[in-house]
DNA sequence: ATGTCC
């Protein structure tokens, strides 16, 4: 069913009237993709008022639409092409320590003390588990779910003005523009039966990892031998040899929240006025984004996305305190902040859409039109791609062929085992010594089997398929030396 | 992803 186009792009055709949808991988990547993989791509490719649907190499079942997906749409906004967490994104942070000085696991060991006293991990945990972070009062969450990183919430949070400018979107307004809408729909929120305590509580999240796949971790930077590749490394302020923190979370319980609101409130709204989900399925509801509904959403989408944004933002600034703790003086740069969960209005086939990225990266290249008068006008973005601690992770830059995936890359490697099959089928202390061999150490007594690096493809192979199908190629890899993640125990 | 049930 599937056609082959070229060494990594397939179409899958969805009938007469539909343009097919794109597929990138290579032959193993596309062999890996499920059945109900590609029926979740179809049934959103076939979903109301959507132009275009890409399927990328790490795509696997998710809610509604596959994790690894773009839906694009002239017109209407979809909730579950988003994500339940919202703005779920990754940050890199460039230190100017030499690798050298890590290299002793001790002094690993105490970077990783620092970085738990202030940006906890775990599901529910904020600022009470973390007695070095910030304190996020009820007006300072407020401000900064509506005004993202702005100079004042960055100033408040002691966050460096001019990592606002390393930010995909920096700050997520109303789709009128207006930060008093967003203000005037969290007030509304906040005056719900029972709800300002519960929002509230969420704000004291900032500056947490939570649980998942989520995860903080000091790498050493290798940059591309090949001499352009190189160039735009240095450009971007990549430091070959030297040590960064990657990191990635999202919008925590506040984004969460605002997700399922939407969920039930997009449900309710087909139920009262008898209109048919796509392919029968819930988790596929949409808006047309001018109606009353899809302002909505878009209201809270942005609000969740401002939440990310200065948690990654805060998470850094954490972290550099952290380094300066073991070595004081040590400097620190936002290479780049960039979402993985999020819509976005792009020009696309020559029209302004809706960009809908699930487990999907942008890829703008050099030139491009949103990236005039960015640090990356001239080079394109920097693609930030984690893959496992094993295997490193891989830092990108869009060619002029991502036009073709509607300007998109994976997010990751994407899984190969089920969270129950990768318990089931892995070892712990083979995934414990598996780490260790390689020389990475761990906040984790045990470390979490069904995050293990055997969990997810092989990254080499979807990098393969990045590159050969034309989107992008890799300027720089992360070598992991240590990983926070949620903990989990032992023999659980 | 998520106080794993909103």
């Amino acid at each position: 069913m599937l056609q082959v186009q070229g060494p990594a792009i397939a179409t899958l055709p969805v009938g007469d009237d539909h343009s097919p949808i794109t597929v990138i991988g290579t032959d193993p990547i596309r062999e890996s993709f499920g059945s109900q993989t590609f029926q979740q791509a179809i049934n959103s490719r076939l979903a109301p008022g959507v132009s275009r649907v890409v399927l990328n190499p790490d795509a696997h079942v998710g809610y509604g639409a596959p994790v690894g997906c773009v839906m694009v749409s002239p017109s209407h906004v979809y909730p579950g092409p988003v994500g339940v967490d919202i703005k779920c994104s990754m940050s890199l942070l460039q230190t100017n320590l030499p690798a050298e000085e890590i290299a002793d696991p001790k002094v690993r060991r105490r970077i990783i003390q620092a970085i738990a006293k202030r940006v906890p991990t775990g599901a529910g945990r904020g600022q009470r588990h973390a007695p070095k972070s910030r304190s996020v009062d009820a007006a300072l969450g407020f401000q900064l779910a509506t005004e993202g990183a702005s100079k004042s919430v960055l100033k408040k949070l002691g966050i460096p003005k001019s990592w606002a400018t390393r930010c995909e979107d920096a700050s997520h307004t109303a789709p009128d523009g207006s930060v008093d809408t967003l203000a005037a729909r969290l007030d509304w929120m906040g005056r719900q039966r029972d709800k300002r305590d519960r929002i509230e509580s969420k704000y004291r999240q900032l500056g947490s990892y939570g649980g998942g796949n989520h995860f903080g971790e000091a790498e050493v930077v290798s940059l591309s031998q090949d001499p352009e590749l190189r160039a735009i490394g240095e450009q971007w302020g990549l430091r070959d040899g030297q040590v960064a923190f990657l990191s990635h979370c999202g919008s925590r319980g506040f984004g969460h929240d605002l997700a399922m609101g939407q969920f039930r409130a997009m449900k309710a709204h087909f139920q009262s006025t008898g209109l048919a989900f796509p392919a029968g399925d819930p988790q596929l509801v949409y808006a047309e984004a001018a109606s009353p509904e899809g302002q909505k959403y878009l209201c809270d989408m942005a609000m969740g996305a401002n939440f990310a944004t200065v948690n990654h933002l805060l998470i850094n600034q954490l972290v550099l305190e952290s380094f300066r703790d073991v070595f004081p003086g040590v400097q620190g740069e936002l290479i780049y902040f960039i979402s993985h969960n999020i819509a976005r209005q792009e020009p696309i086939d020559g029209k302004l859409q809706w960009v809908h990225r699930k487990g999907a990266t942008r890829a703008f290249p050099a030139g491009h039109e949103q990236l005039v008068g960015t640090d990356f006008e001239s080079t394109g973005h920097p693609i930030l791609l984690p893959s496992n601690p094993r295997d490193g992770s891989s830092i990108m830059v869009a060619r002029p062929g991502a036009s073709v995936s509607a300007f998109s890359v994976n997010h990751g490697a994407g899984r190969r085992l089920s969270r129950t099959k990768a318990k089931k089928q892995l070892n712990q202390s083979n995934v414990d010594q598996d780490l260790l061999d390689h020389d990475i150490i761990s906040n984790c007594r045990a470390y979490p089997r069904d995050e293990a690096p055997d969990a997810y493809k092989d990254f080499n192979e979807v990098l393969a398929s990045v590159r050969h199908a034309g989107l992008a190629d890799e300027v720089a890899r992360l070598k992991a030396k240590f990983v926070l993640k949620d903990g989990a125990p032992a023999d659980d």
